[in-house]
DNA sequence: AGCCTTGGTAACAGCCCGGTCACGAGCGCG
DNA sequence: CGCGCTCGTGACCGGGCTGTTACCAAGGCT
């Protein structure tokens, strides 16, 4: 596998309210990036042009600044792709608006899968030279993130949102025992306050779809949680 | 999309106002061109000067120069194409008069898809080794875009403008999901402030006019958006 | 073996989302 | 001046997704 040892992407996360900006610094840093965070726009400026980051994290409702200046702002001086965080209902219009160059949003409450996901896609697309190609690979099973495909043995197989959320996450911590309570923070949205009932539930369908005809993928680990590997001899 | 090996054709982006300049150079950058921006047409002509672009962007309404100015000045030292940006009714006849010569101009408020659309076809009609041929095709789907034409199997099928526009978008992107805050930023115009339900209608129009008679083309991903892909088995 | 814990699955209800229809406004053309 | 086409909006309807619960199966421990 032909993985270049670029340096880990450096984000600046923009967020006022102290959990959140905490979560997402934590969580980011976990998945890999470097991660610097500021609290407001003019911290978010001052950072950026003292240590330049390779993407922006940027809450649009902020105390000083909206989310919108501080993007054209930081802008001024470098070309930098900005991931917007937005409310569901309201702005959901202006922010499209900036969606064009590459740039995308999540709304709020996000969960962090979609957020390290729209993170790597917008670093693939303006980094990358190709604009296109992510595709992960588990044995026989593969998922192609453009076109939101799943297939195993060629064969395609149709995922509801969730499913293909934790196929994914599941995917790229292949052979990689994660526990329900992961699971349930970084597919699920931040505030789901529900029963961890629902991974089980959900696990269940993956198993049918993606089992239905082939070997079993997804293991139980009692008491701990789940692996998704591919299968050998000895099951 | 991919994009053959030229390098990429270097633009001139000439508009006073920054919202729009900014809107411009961000989208043309992310549609693969190389983009310089200037607010003046004093600017404009410099930067021209030291770094002679492939094709000009201009407005026509300058606050120092006029861009019938501007391009004639450009056009002293060297033959360059323009596309012109002009206001709906004013001068739309003096611009016709200035299209003649290969340029092409576009009224605001502009689509994105529309600008980009003209670039290429301005482009390929100046530089181009190959004096016209632009056609896109997905499955027995095609597109001319000389003729304004497309076919299905063969057939001709009419489309309303704004039908065609969305339908080359979802070509020249085939085989991925499109959003449709994504279709609405490309395709409308930049200050449509209307709802997302509107692209909803065009695309079952679409799925009208071309699957009345051919198996399905257009998928909708839900809670995501759109992908057109030549259909397969298991569907 | 029996008990208790843990996981699997099916069934269900609420709800959100998307598809389509129908109406109205704007515009161009005759 | 009016006809018709096209664009855009609002409303309704249907279906699928989500998340919960309940019941059953399996595992492990004493």
């Amino acid at each position: 596998m032909p993985m270049p040892d670029d340096p880990a992407p450096r984000l600046l996360v923009v967020d006022d309210e102290p959990n959140i900006r905490e979560l997402l610094s934590v969580s980011l840093r976990f998945s890999g990036f470097e991660v610097a965070a500021a609290a407001t726009g003019r911290d978010a400026l001052e950072s950026a042009e003292q240590d330049p980051p390779d993407l922006v994290v940027l809450d649009v409702m902020l105390p000083d600044l909206d989310g919108f200046q501080v993007a054209r702002r930081l802008r001024e001086s470098r070309q930098v792709p900005i991931l917007f965080l937005t409310a569901r209902d309201a702005l959901q219009d202006k922010v499209t608006g900036l969606t064009l160059g590459g740039d995308d949003y999540v709304t709020k409450p996000f969960s962090l899968e979609e957020v390290v996901a729209r993170i790597r896609s917008v670093l693939r697309r303006t980094r990358g030279d190709t604009p296109s190609a992510a595709r992960y690979r588990v044995g026989d099973l593969e998922l192609n993130e453009d076109a939101h495909e799943v297939r195993r043995a060629g064969r395609l197989i149709e995922l509801s949102p969730t499913e293909y959320k934790l196929l994914r996450y599941l995917m790229l911590n292949s052979g990689r025992v994660l526990s329900k309570a992961q699971i349930l923070d970084r597919v699920w949205n931040y505030d789901f306050a529900g029963q961890h009932g629902i991974v089980e539930s959900y696990i269940s369908f993956l198993r049918h779809k993606l089992e239905s005809q082939g070997p079993r993928m997804i293991y139980t680990v009692r008491g701990l949680g789940y692996i998704l590997r591919e299968p050998h001899e000895a099951d």
